[in-house]
DNA sequence: CTCCTATTGGTAATGGTTGTCATTATCAAT
DNA sequence: ATTGATAATGACAACCATTACCAATAGGAG
């Protein structure tokens, strides 16, 4: 969908013009589809949404690109445990900020949250030092999930 | 393989007949691979290994199994993002016991630990009772990864 | 031993994702 | 504004992990 105001954060100017990528108009589509939905998109949800305005954009036109936007850390990619992936921006280009998921095994419904976070960082600090330092990695990213059954998922 | 020492666990006795499956030939094979090994196999690794003994074993029949398998709760199933699930066989019936993985996003390399986890258990409970409290979840699991370049990846 | 039915194995189908390649569009340099 | 190098696109085919199907088999309670 077009950015419908336009003052919103126009993508020109992010990320993808300093990598030596070109902004094409599938790239701002598919930011925007993202940039405005609070949901975790498939491919084909994206590739849907971009449909309706521009037809023309094909499925693999937008594999590729979340590709390169996940990358270059536009976009974050989960799996749930749907068979598919799903897609959401990422911290920093998001109005969500930080946040991890909570995710129902019967319908897959996923919750973001970003709440019990004080536990989380002291947490993450000394285990993301402890374990690079045992094991020489050099760590970038976590992952951190809770499965459980919703509660309309309970009382059915 | 078959079960080398006639000392170690027999799945006959376990969880199995007890949800009213059957102990089958192929059931009992993947069990062994899974017993056999400090990796993170998948479906056709599994299979493989499992045809070496068996070969009229079919690949159908592994991923049938396995999805029992974790069904009961005796197998848990990754994804580390290589585009294929891997199995292991879950806490209680490993010599791993409770543990995480730290994965290489360039290599795919695995690491099982199991340090660092005072810090993990106070963070778990209190995030676990919170999320449940607030959004009326059922958890019943959670899911934690560190991502990052190994150590052989960085030098090359 | 018999019978019921869970389980199997082979094969075809599914579905998400990726590869190919000729054509088009972006954008830095003129 | 025009050009040119090349990144990016779109249509389609191919890939590959996983599932569905179904006739044949085998576990195990009685
Ligand atoms: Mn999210
Ligand atoms: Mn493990
Ligand atoms: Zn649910
Ligand atoms: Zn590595």
């Amino acid at each position: 969908m077009p950015n419908q105001n336009g003052t919103g954060p126009r993508w020109m100017h992010g990320q993808i013009k300093c990598c030596g990528y070109r902004m094409t108009k599938p790239r701002e589509a598919i930011l925007d589809v993202l940039a405005n939905t609070q949901n975790h998109l498939s491919a084909e949800d994206i590739y849907m949404a971009v449909h309706k305005f521009y037809p023309n954009i094909g499925l693999t036109t937008v594999y590729r690109n979340l590709e390169v936007l996940v990358n270059i850390g536009m976009v974050v990619k989960f799996e749930f445990g749907e068979g598919k992936s799903k897609y959401e921006l990422s911290d920093e280009y998001s109005s969500k900020g930080h946040h991890h998921h909570l995710v129902c095994k019967e319908c897959y419904t996923v919750i973001d949250y970003s709440d019990f976070m004080k536990d989380e960082v002291s947490f993450l600090k000394s285990t993301e030092n402890g374990l690079s330092e045992k094991y020489k990695f050099n760590i970038t990213d976590h992952l951190i999930q809770f499965f459980g059954v919703c509660e309309k998922c309970t009382n059915k």
